[in-house]
DNA sequence: TTGAAAGCGCTAACAG
DNA sequence: CTGTTAGCGCTTTCAA
């Protein structure tokens, strides 16, 4: 356990001063010699200058947070991957946590971020506006994945009195927005449309979904592929344990026989139904057709292997972790990437 | 984005000394009155310490490192997640690199974390004690999970020089060996044991193991439960990768057709082995029996559901955190925990 | 019990 | 091109 060199020390030992040790290990301007001489001391040394130090100096810590809601989820694993190789690709450093679905956990960690002086932020969020707001008056570089945060619910009923308004022939206000942070997303529209339209294609009528915390977007999407009327009762929710999502699909089986096909919003909601299914004994896809969110490896491990629709978790990590180590000036400040129905053996014609 | 109040705002704030206003937060001595005082103007101020100036004055970072070999492997995300909450409880960062299972990435972290003065780790290793060296020298507080460093070249030859010295009845000189650094791991030796013996009681004979990176355990376990003498042809390793993981499972099927049942070392060679069965149209458990290590909730999902040995990850973790946070002084250096035998339905009597 | 002051290692003005 | 210097925010002697 011996003590780290300093710049001082390098400075002396090559008989230049401080500054010129940073300049030239910072790429700075400096004479050949006088590089070339620092450049020797410091790989000499085996010196190593301190994030410590630069660190309080510049006021900030270098590398990103990342916040996900778990990472024993394969799809935030992928996802979690992707920010890390491209941190490693620079050299910074990642600082890790995981919410669990839980807006106090995550208020908590965001506090602890700032604390560290954390100032650029990947997440999957959990909360809403208001969850997030102190990041962003410390000025935090945030860049969400996977989803956006909620809109708070006074938001909701204001959109909803405009909604009338539009229907009585009205113009709503123009009502500011907060500030949308750059964001990656999987074309959730899309990936549940076609799902929809394979699974309808199929014969299927009474479609169900199964959702966890975070799937507005796909539920929107489901309602919106499905046509109205939306039978409600088709739509259930789970929060994000594994027993939560098992209790929502033996109680959607149990409810509502008469399904045929289910469209489960993430990975996790997908194990639960096929576990629902054969726990009552209804055969996939004879008797119930399943369409999951996410491709997972051992999707094709089930049997029947598992339809999924694909989303690319790893590139969303990276390029996430991109946006937020470049935050170009006129950069796309919204990525969506594609997604891709994987169709194996989980959906079959209505019985 | 306004900035935050320092130690000096509050200090003047509230007429004391910045020296008073640190002993305060940091539990020292004060006078009630003081003490009230400090406490009252620092929540007004909504004062939080900037982890900043600690950190450089004491010339460490708080919270701690994070290495595993990928995430996306279901056991070292419960791994991860046993380090989070336990890190979230006493809110400590926690640094998280992926290594791939590359000693150079690996080392290249450990190289990040020291410049960022992080001087508590925990990893599950994938270089020898030479990848380790830099990491000990810097006084770092290291605790492996789930494998330990293997052990240099050089001193595996002379441990074959020690074993003839035995044979001939000799005593080898006692050589010093690197201070061991605490670790928690899983009884590798009674879970491989367990899963032999039962495989053994099915009358399986030609059992076969499909090993990865840091299985170096396992294996060990599998040859002495196997007993001499080993069929080497049946002991095959693929690194890190899916891909190599398949490979080598089907690889071994198609050159030992013999074989009647396999022992995974690991969920994602698990996984392969049950792909390439499948692909050779082998029949789990009719034509091949399946155990795999780890218990991951996919296992439950394939058909026939996977007999695993399954190993508590997530209590590594939090018990790896726990033992970096606070290494006590005559502590149990190395936590074992204890794997279990579930049976499901992938092992069959022997065709 | 309290405050003043000295840095921790680094970068960025500012002179030279 | 280079050196001197002034802090960044905090903890910790050391006196008072």
């Amino acid at each position: 356990m011996e003590k780290r060199a300093t710049i001082k020390d390098v400075a002396e030992a090559a008989g230049v001063g401080v500054a010129t040790v940073s300049r030239v290990l910072s790429g700075g301007s400096a004479s050949p010699h006088t590089r070339e001489r620092v450049l020797a001391v410091a790989a000499q040394l085996d010196y190593r200058p301190s994030a410590l130090g630069r660190n309080l100096r510049q006021r900030r810590t270098g590398g990103m947070g990342l916040l996900v809601p778990d990472l024993t989820d394969t799809f935030y694993g992928q996802l979690a991957e992707g920010v890390l190789a491209c941190a490693r690709s620079t050299g910074e450093p990642v600082v890790v946590g995981s919410t669990g679905d839980d807006p106090e956990q995550e208020s908590e960690l965001i506090g602890m971020l700032l604390e560290q002086s954390v100032d650029r932020l990947i997440a999957v969020p959990t909360g809403d506006a208001e969850t997030w707001a102190p990041a962003v008056r410390a000025g935090m570089t945030v860049v969400f994945a996977d989803r956006l945060p909620a809109r708070p619910a006074e938001e909701e009923q204001q959109d909803a009195v405009d909604d009338l308004m539009r229907l009585d022939g009205l113009s709503p206000a123009v009502r500011p927005r907060p500030p949308e942070a750059p964001s990656v997303l999987a074309d959730d529209r899309a990936g549940i449309r076609t799902a929809v339209r394979y699974l309808r294609g199929l014969g299927h009528r009474r479609i169900a979904f199964l959702g966890g915390p975070g799937h507005d977007r796909r539920v929107a999407a489901f309602r919106e592929a499905v046509g109205t009327p939306v039978d409600e009762e088709l739509v259930v929710f789970a929060t994000g344990s594994r027993d939560s999502a098992y209790a929502a699909a033996s109680g959607l089986f149990q409810s509502r026989p008469d399904l045929t096909a289910v469209v489960a919003g993430g990975n996790v909601l997908g194990e639960a139904a096929v576990l629902a299914a054969r726990e009552l004994d209804l055969r996939v896809p004879r008797d119930v057709s399943l369409v999951m969110y996410d491709d997972v490896p051992w999707a094709e491990l089930c049997s029947p292997p598992l339809t999924v629709i694909a989303q690319p978790g790893r590139d969303m990590g990276y390029r996430a972790a991109e946006l937020v180590l470049r935050p170009g000036v006129r950069r796309p400040r919204t990525v969506v990437l594609p997604t891709e129905l994987i169709i194996r053996g989980s959906c079959g014609p209505r019985r």
